[in-house]
DNA sequence: TAGCGACCAGAAAGCGGTTTCCCAACTAGC
DNA sequence: GCTAGTTGGGAAACCGCTTTCTGGTCGCTA
């Protein structure tokens, strides 16, 4: 693309060989077999002129154009980036690259978004869709090659990579009761997370096998000011009897710790407080904070992988769900003996 | 692109419309005056073939992509994510979407790579490249139009945007000055790094303007653990005199208060520590993280213009610097009447 | 009424590659 | 020595659009 004063094209490299266009596209490509010493005059006169080829025509004629686009609501989510970054490294090893599109929450715009990304590229990740699931299976119909990141579609032809954000709660809530909690607070994500629904699943599923724990959902969010601001919500809870706190994720958890601070709660004495993504930063909170860990960098290279496999043609792979791990640190702890 | 089973062409619809493929496309494009009844059967025939003009048979003849790239060193930076949303944002009103290619700080791939992406798009972004600045010169002749990020480049025809580190390092030891301290360590920051050679000329600067100050530099890094594995040299400098400590950037300082929390170091009491980039956790540390505020998303957003301007064939605009905003919280303090 | 622009739609020429198709030359077989 | 089979390279078609160029209509002026 661009302005460079007329580029030098594959016609060029023939006339300057003295050989016909097909030649050169075919020493280019490695196809037929092409005698030796034309071999040789191509390649001195691509060097000589600088020659490469426009990956705008290989493009048209080849079909693809090796890039990917990665739809996300919201690039500046640590978890995204994380699985943008393993899926950029994954792909540009087998010379592709990723085109990012934010749509910013903006539940109106995925599919326009995604429709107008995937005409761009070969293929399509929609990491944590928000749109209702019917539109989704529509559109899945549509873009692919697609995989789909973070949103659990039953029965869909399409794999999907994530997180088993159900188990992830419930193991959760199974080290809050080893310590002795038994009143529970939830702050929940955005609405339309579907990974929120799966986070309540799993609370579902927790206080069913814990009939001795309750727990309350509050409202929060998916950033650091939502988890700050949740803090009154939580006191609430907290004053009605709730020892132990969950995050929807790090960062809610980290936002709501400062808030907790400069009110004097102490965490964990006062409130042990959990997140899940296992953010960077969370390993580096004081206190540190117990998240359920998530291999970004490794969803990214396995959405790689099964992209790979439907643009070359291949099965749809099977889906994996990554089990997150518990990394136990000093925000949770021992329920305190007994409430003063 | 892809494997949908042949998708609808022009020439499909302009059969359907009973018009020509010229038709169509001026339907399409809005370019002449079109007959509006033809335009009306060419409307509804697009509307019920479901047609999309491929966007890469566009770029062919256009010469134009409606696609930057962006080469950055480490998508995980929280400065750089900021500034491709920012980026990308901006972009994407316009029509135009970014790709990403993530060098992994890896100096010699770094040429090939913007070379690679340059090829796939219209035009390129150079996120603080790292490679030498004769080679960066040559790079930046051939990748025209090209805007360079975080990374001065003195008379070269290339809008550079970037923030002014030197002034920012220098705020940063007046405002420690003013608080009292006279011994001051800088961690820091990549050695490849300009905008770490730029805050050195911050810190000499500082020095000349303050002879009463001594500032010591201690080897950091770019992220979390390097901050954290720097604590060990920051406090060698704290027991030889000094109170205050600037840290390459705010992941850094917060993964250096980490560890000094551990140690029972107390920021402020003991030390300060102040940081670069207020990136969103630093207002949520304990303490707040004084930091040296700059504006990533309208970094982006200028990148953005000063790109478009230059694909349209405007003039190089020119380069801007943005004085970063000094955001005094809580890890800053007066120093302790006298060290006992 | 003849003549001249203005206007509009279709045919066709690219954009820069890849690939098919075909022919020339060369090898091998009888 | 002649034909069948191989091999390698060039001409040309094609990918799906945009845009120029051409030709036919229409409306207006002289």
């Amino acid at each position: 693309m661009g302005q460079r004063s007329r580029a030098t094209t594959i016609a060029d490299v023939a006339a300057h060989a003295g050989v016909s266009q097909a030649s050169v596209s075919r020493v280019l490509n490695g196809r037929a077999s092409v005698d030796p010493e034309i071999v040789q005059r191509v390649r001195a006169s691509i060097a000589e002129l600088g020659y490469r080829p426009s990956p705008t025509a290989r493009s048209l004629v080849n079909g693809r154009n090796n890039t990917v686009a990665m739809v996300v609501p919201d690039l500046e989510n640590p978890l995204f980036q994380g699985i943008l970054k393993g899926l950029s490294l994954a792909a540009a090893r087998d010379g592709y690259r990723v085109l990012v599109a934010d749509t910013a929450e903006n539940v109106d715009d995925e599919q326009e978004i995604a429709l107008e990304a995937r005409q761009r590229c070969d293929a399509l990740v929609l990491c944590a869709p928000r749109m209702p699931e019917a539109e989704l299976r529509a559109l899945v119909e549509q873009v692919s090659p697609v995989v789909i990141v973070n949103r659990p579609l039953p029965g869909a032809e399409v794999p999907v990579v994530g997180v088993d954000y159900v188990r992830g709660i419930r193991d959760l809530v199974d080290h809050l009761h080893d310590l002795g909690h038994r009143r529970i607070a939830y702050v929940s994500g955005p609405p339309t997370s579907a990974s929120n629904a799966e986070r309540r699943r799993g609370v579902a599923e927790a206080l069913a096998a814990h009939p001795d724990v309750r727990i309350d959902e509050v409202p929060g969010g998916s950033r650091l000011d939502d988890g700050y601001a949740a803090s009154d919500a939580v006191l609430a809870a907290h004053r009605d009897g709730c020892t132990a706190v969950i995050a929807f994720n790090d960062l809610v958890a980290l936002g709501l710790m400062t808030r907790l601070h400069e009110l004097g709660v102490e965490v964990p004495r006062d409130l042990s407080i959990a997140g899940f993504d296992d953010v960077p930063m969370a390993g580096f909170a004081t206190p540190r904070l117990t998240s359920m860990s998530v291999p970004r960098g490794e969803i990214g290279e396995q959405v790689w992988h099964r992209l790979r496999t439907l643009i070359e043609g291949g099965p749809v792979e099977h889906s994996v769900l990554y089990g997150p791990r518990l990394e136990v640190r000093g925000s949770t702890a021992a329920i305190a003996a007994v409430r003063a």
